[in-house]
DNA sequence: AGCACGCCGACT
DNA sequence: GTCGGCGTGCTC
């Protein structure tokens, strides 16, 4: 932790602005700089404008982090250089700013200029889109401080004290407590101090206003200053290496010289360090079992010295993963050429590469890259989720080294910041990561790769809603990189805009061992019933895993639902065991008897008698995972079974563990969520179960049967992968349905054909944009509302601009889960069908960013969602 | 949001 | 006339 103390570099103590800040007009030519300061307020989300200081003139920049005076008070906060101008309105005053926070701007032109981009796209605010591109590793802590006054600390120690004595007894407690901590104090530990005087609570927010009046009334009196000071930290590890101070041979001259004395630690240390160069201090400790006094005794006998360096952690991997020398076929090789001829064409358009499963994408991919490199361009590699891909990670590692760096969510603020350094100082090369590694800062960023593009991670749930296959096209059209989108199956979106030519369209139909897709057999389980099986494995499914297992083959099944059942009933009243908090159904869990909101994470145990009726009819209806897993291992004795969903992979490492155990055969049958939809790539695996494709299908979005051909044939590319040819088993009751009869023949093309006349019709993505705005808040009445009014400003101001047909409007009404976390939801859905899509953002900026606090109450949330992945 | 200021009732 | 609690409005 680095701290830079709160002394200006024109030697101005921060808050003492009287004079400074409001200079007349001299001579120096002017500058503003327009900022954006770091407030979660969205009321204080637009630029403000700030006087440079003369001082200042030459270093501030467009980009740089800085200190302003903000609000009445004046508080130091930290702020971000928009832009730089030297025209600004007339008659208005503006504050100068204090200094800048950092040696070299934080952003680039092409930063800000992404930013906004975000902004008007996504609707958030400035500060949703700075923090995605600034790790929060560096903040700036302001606090008050009182001393002594001027007049006070001019008066000789004598008449301080006859000054002291005629005070009222809270300032006499006041001027000690500064006087104890050397005419300092910070305003917090003030009140910490009171509080234990008066034996209070420090939280009570009446002794703060107290004492703030008290002190207040004192700087009347010119008896104190108040002023506000701050810290300014970077969240950077460091790493202390220890090594001698002088020459070995010289070591113990100097020690007899100087007379000084040695412990047996400390003598061990020397010795070691005569052997070793330099060692990591807590290395050190460990291996000679020393403490960090005896380290620190040698350091003030000027025997060793501290090197201070960065340090960079790299995460590793615990998949392994096996090198191989991989050969290109003739369809890879073209799709390489293809993409690295144009490297450096100004105009390219991007690259959509549409390869059947297991045709090698990420062998194209590391082509790509490696040429990059070699054209000295940095590249990032999207993958869906960071967790899910360990086996992309370990390829990449072991084909490039060190220069590849892993960035992800869920890394800490210090990691974010380590792998954001590494970045800037050219130790990463190339970043794999989740949709927020698309704001790395490379130098010299050549390639974007979005790795399984169609997946709905790449569309961000919390602000700004963004979608990375967006950002990346924009990104790739304003700095001439080149982007690369790959999927088995691309968003129908997507491959609509590739086939009107917005991408060059490359197809891998092969598959790299150049076997054939696994065959796909439907099983229709309405048959099954009148046959008598009322079990979740039709006769065929079970036939073909019992012969799996025979021939020490291993089998992957899927069903997309965790849990045990989906809800829990009573079979005689019918009572529903339902969320506390949630307009959502309980999923019962059966190892620990409990019903889990999947929204919340509320629980609760199941009792065996009915809450409402006292029958003990209550029964777990419908099928999840973990009931999959007690079937399997009640008719298959043989079976090895693991489970891979959400519940058994929340814990750091439990997924590379059921991955590694499955690849090391110690299971032969995989249990799972989607989760499996994610390259998984195992050689033995030979039979692929889907249990029930119904269960997506019948999913409420219009996504719905996008998803569903998307996980069928994404899960069964996991079979067959290797010498061994692969089956898949698709169960469901809708066997004439158009996903069912395409993906059955892995019939993209047929079935992106047979979807777009249906988004079509129903003027749905790619023909539209969509935008949700939900409202939400404890009170039910409120919400409405809230909507409810702005439901009407909306067609107000639509009907000034001449437009009375509002089709386009869905809505208001409660949304799919009409609550959460016990906040009842309400939601307007907005079509671009006869509307401008720019005017309608406009309007909708108007009323729930700029006219907020007049439109809503402020007990309510607003979430806008451009495009959303789904409109629950 | 977070801060300062000003108003108003309670208490000396 | 002070003290202290709380509501209000602004932030270059």
């Amino acid at each position: 932790m680095i701290l830079v103390k709160g002394v200006l570099s024109n030697g101005l103590v921060v808050g003492d602005m009287s004079e400074a800040n409001f200079k007349e007009q001299s001579m120096y030519s002017e500058k503003y700089a327009k900022v954006i300061v770091k407030n979660n307020s969205i009321y204080t989300d637009n630029l403000f404008t700030y006087k440079i200081p003369e001082f200042l003139l030459e270093d501030v920049q467009v980009g740089h982090r800085v200190l302003v005076p903000f609000g009445r008070g004046n508080k130091p906060i930290e702020a971000y250089v928009f832009f730089i101008t030297n025209k600004v309105e007339d008659n208005m005053d503006f504050k100068e700013l204090f200094d800048t926070l950092d040696e070299h701007p934080i952003f680039k032109e092409e930063d800000i200029n992404l930013i906004h981009w975000i902004k008007n796209r996504y609707l958030c605010t400035y500060m949703d889109c700075i923090s995605l591109l600034h790790p929060k590793g560096y903040k700036v802590d302001s606090f008050k401080e009182i001393s002594l006054s001027q007049d006070m600390e001019n008066l000789d120690a004598d008449s301080l004290y006859m000054k002291i004595d005629s005070l009222s007894k809270s300032r006499q407690f006041i001027i000690n407590k500064i006087i104890e901590n050397k005419n300092k104090i910070k305003l917090e530990r003030l009140i910490k101090e009171k509080a234990i005087e008066e034996n209070i609570n420090p939280k009570d927010l009446r002794l703060s206003s107290t004492l703030n009046n008290l002190l207040l009334k004192m700087k009347e009196e010119n008896l104190i200053d108040i002023h506000w000071n701050y810290k300014s930290q970077k969240n950077e590890k460091k790493i202390c290496y220890i090594s001698l101070s002088m020459d070995h041979d010289l070591i113990d001259e100097y020690v007899s010289y100087n007379k000084i004395r040695l412990g047996d630690k400390q003598r061990d240390i020397i010795e070691f360090l005569r052997y070793n160069e330099e060692i990591e201090i807590n290395d050190l400790i460990k291996l000679l079992k020393a403490s960090k006094s005896s380290i620190t005794s040698l350091q003030n006998k000027n025997l060793v010295v501290f090197n201070i360096k960065d340090y960079y952690r790299s995460p590793k991997g615990c998949y392994d993963e096996n090198k191989k020398e991989i050969i290109l076929n003739e369809e890879q090789k073209k799709a390489v050429d293809k993409v690295t001829s144009e490297m450096f064409d100004e105009n390219k358009k991007p690259y959509m590469i549409h390869g059947v499963t297991g045709s090698g994408k990420t062998e194209v991919y590391m082509e790509i890259i490696d040429y990059a490199l070699k054209q000295g361009l940095d590249s990032i590699f999207l993958v869906p989720e960071i967790s899910l891909t360990p086996q992309t990670i370990s390829r990449l590692k072991n084909r490039f080294g060190d220069i590849v760096g892993v960035f992800h969510s869920r890394l800490s603020e210090g990691e974010k910041h380590d792998v954001f350094k590494a970045i800037k100082n050219g130790k990463i090369r190339i970043l794999i990561g989740a949709r927020s590694a698309l704001f790395a800062p490379f130098n010299s960023l050549g390639v974007i790769i979005i790795d399984e593009f169609h997946e709905s991670a790449y569309k961000s749930e919390k602000n700004p809603k963004f979608s990375a296959i967006e950002v990346g096209k924009y990104m790739a059209l304003k700095r001439n990189i080149t982007l690369v989108l790959g999927s088995a199956t691309p968003s129908v979106e997507e491959y609509y805009r590739a086939k009107n030519n917005e991408y060059n369209l490359i197809a891998i139909k092969e598959r790299a061992n150049k076997r054939p897709l696994p065959k796909i057999e439907l099983v229709d389980m309405k048959n099954e019933l009148t046959l008598g099986n009322k079990g979740m494995f039709s006769y065929d499914l079970q036939n073909e895993i019992k012969e799996a297992l025979d021939k020490n083959n291993q089998v992957i099944l899927f069903l997309n639902r965790r849990g045990y059942g989906n809800f829990v009933s009573c079979r005689k009243c019918g009572y529903v065991f339902s969320c506390k908090n949630c307009d959502i159904s309980l999923t019962y869990h059966k190892h620990q008897n409990i019903g889990r909101c999947h929204y919340c994470g509320y629980e609760e145990i199941i009792p065996k008698t009915c809450p409402e009726c006292g029958s003990d009819y209550v029964k777990p209806f419908g099928i999840g995972t973990e009931k999959v897993e007690e079937e399997i291992k009640r008719i298959f004795e043989n079976a090895k079974v693991l489970r891979m969903d959400k519940d058994t992979t929340s814990k750091k490492g439990e997924l590379d563990n059921i991955l590694n155990k499955f690849k090391n055969k110690e299971a032969n049958v995989l249990i799972g969520t989607q989760m499996l939809s994610k390259g998984l790539d195992f050689k033995d695996v030979t039979l692929v179960g889907i249990l029930s494709a119904d269960m997506m299908l019948n999913f409420p979005d219009f996504k719905s049967f996008e998803t569903t051909f998307q996980l069928i044939t994404q899960v069964s590319g996991r079979a067959g992968r290797s010498d061994k040819e692969g089956k898949v088993v698709l169960q469901t009751y809708d066997t004439d349905h158009y996903v069912i009869r395409r993906a059955l023949n892995y019939d993209f093309e047929g079935f992106y054909e047979d979807e777009i006349k249906v988004r079509k019709i129903f003027n749905y993505a790619p023909f539209n944009n969509m935008i949700s705005v939900v409202v939400s808040g404890k009170s039910e009445k409120l919400v409405v509302n809230n909507i409810k009014s702005m439901y009407n400003s909306l067609t107000y101001l639509l009907k000034e601009r001449g437009i009375e047909d509002f089709d386009f409007i869905l809505g208001p009404s409660p949304c799919a889960i009409s609550k959460i976390n016990q906040n009842y939801r309400y939601q307007l859905l907005f079509k671009d069908d006869n509307i401008e899509i720019n005017l309608l953002k406009g309007i909708i900026k108007y009323i729930c960013i700029t006219k907020k606090e007049i439109v809503f109450d402020k007990d309510v949330n607003i979430s806008i969602d451009v495009n959303p992945n789904n409109i629950l």
